[in-house]
DNA sequence: AGTATTTGACCATC
DNA sequence: GATGGTCAAATACT
């Protein structure tokens, strides 16, 4: 029985309840703010039911798996990573389940044989770009092509791992015509790689952000299972900060030296036209510039059914809306070094 | 010097 | 032939 946890779940819930109650005291508050509020209010309740699962307190949930959502916690980037995970790859996770309401159709694979998803993330603020499009794998860019009907150019990017462990996960990046903060991710395959220095090899398998579900070992379904997904997560990001050397482990990773990662939040609506004058377009999808990130939305039907070669559609217009969020983001990361 | 990125060329598919 | 994806040499970065 975790009463931290418990309570920390409780906190926060509570804490997001007299934000949504302050934003809708606010005529000037918009409704995507409010719905995130609430969404994170459903979070910690889902949250909490989970923790009380493990207890057996409770029945929640369909499967015996709990599944922390989590949202709140991984910081808002992770958040809404979740969010744009391609409906398809959340067969095996139950976090993603609810919150699509996805449809129940079985994996879909390439002819290759490797899965292939989407999800769209935006990036805006005061974060380190990276940060946005990081998935808690260490990529490696090979290649960049204009593509037609597309301002921008496509990046290739392939598992820094390739070569030594053979993984053969890709993803590409593509920034969105209508708005060059938005990126439409796709990866294709699964990582099969365990970087180097792991220092997390007594913890479960780091998952992935990317992979939604089966994420990166085989096997990926028995795998999933072994853990909540935002720990795992955790614990991808722990591992890939460690390996790293990141000079400032606070920008990848929360601190442990208190236990409380704070998340600066734009003060004002986000502006979709502000681009970093620094950012063009050629260069390096990798290239930094300082915001804030937020991962957003929805990645609904981008499944096309009707293309035998690829399952998915290179056009896919998606709902996309705004997010915005307090001033200041709290993250409590003590749950998980405990 | 080792590693990562850039970019033109090449190849496969439609 | 057009297009998308990958290769690999050149270049940049650390």
């Amino acid at each position: 029985m975790d009463h931290k946890r418990i309570v920390h779940e409780l906190t926060q819930g509570k804490e997001f309840a007299e934000q949504l109650k302050i934003h809708l005291k606010n005529p000037s508050s918009s409704h995507e703010t409010q719905e995130i509020l609430i969404h994170n209010i459903l979070n910690s309740y889902e949250n909490t039911l989970s923790l009380l699962a493990i207890c057996g307190l409770t029945t929640h949930g369909s499967n015996d798996e709990p599944h922390l959502h989590g949202e709140k916690g991984i910081t808002n980037l992770e958040s809404q990573v979740s969010l744009t995970e391609s409906p398809h790859s959340e067969d095996s996770d139950p976090v993603f389940q609810d919150i699509h309401h996805k449809d129940s159709g079985a994996k879909r694979k390439s002819k290759d044989g490797l899965e292939k998803w989407k999800k769209q993330v935006k990036v805006r603020g005061d974060m380190v770009f990276e940060e946005a499009l990081d998935d808690g794998y260490s990529w490696r860019k090979y290649g960049q092509k204009d593509v037609l009907g597309a301002k921008h150019p496509r990046g290739y990017y392939r598992c820094t791992y390739r070569q030594l462990q053979g993984c053969l996960a890709t993803k590409q990046v593509q920034r969105t015509n209508d708005d060059p903060n938005i990126f439409n991710m796709t990866y294709h395959g699964n990582h099969t790689c365990h970087p180097k220095n792991d220092t997390c090899s007594s913890l479960p398998s780091p998952s992935s952000l990317s992979p939604p579900s089966e994420i990166q070992h085989a096997p990926p379904q028995n795998q999933l299972l072994e853990s909540p997904k935002i720990i795992q997560t955790f614990q991808a990001e722990y591992c890939k900060s460690i390996n790293e050397n990141l000079e400032n482990p606070l920008l990848h990773f929360p601190s442990t030296s208190n236990n409380n990662f704070v998340f600066p939040m734009l003060n004002s609506t986000f502006d979709g036209n502000r681009t970093p004058s620094f950012i063009s377009p050629t260069t390096s999808e990798s290239t930094h510039f300082k915001s804030i990130v937020a991962v957003e939305s929805e990645l609904n039907d981008i499944v096309s059914a009707t293309k035998s070669t690829s399952f998915y559609s290179d056009d896919v217009a998606l709902p996309f809306e705004e997010l915005e969020f307090g001033n200041t983001f709290n993250f409590d990361n003590s749950i998980f070094f405990d």
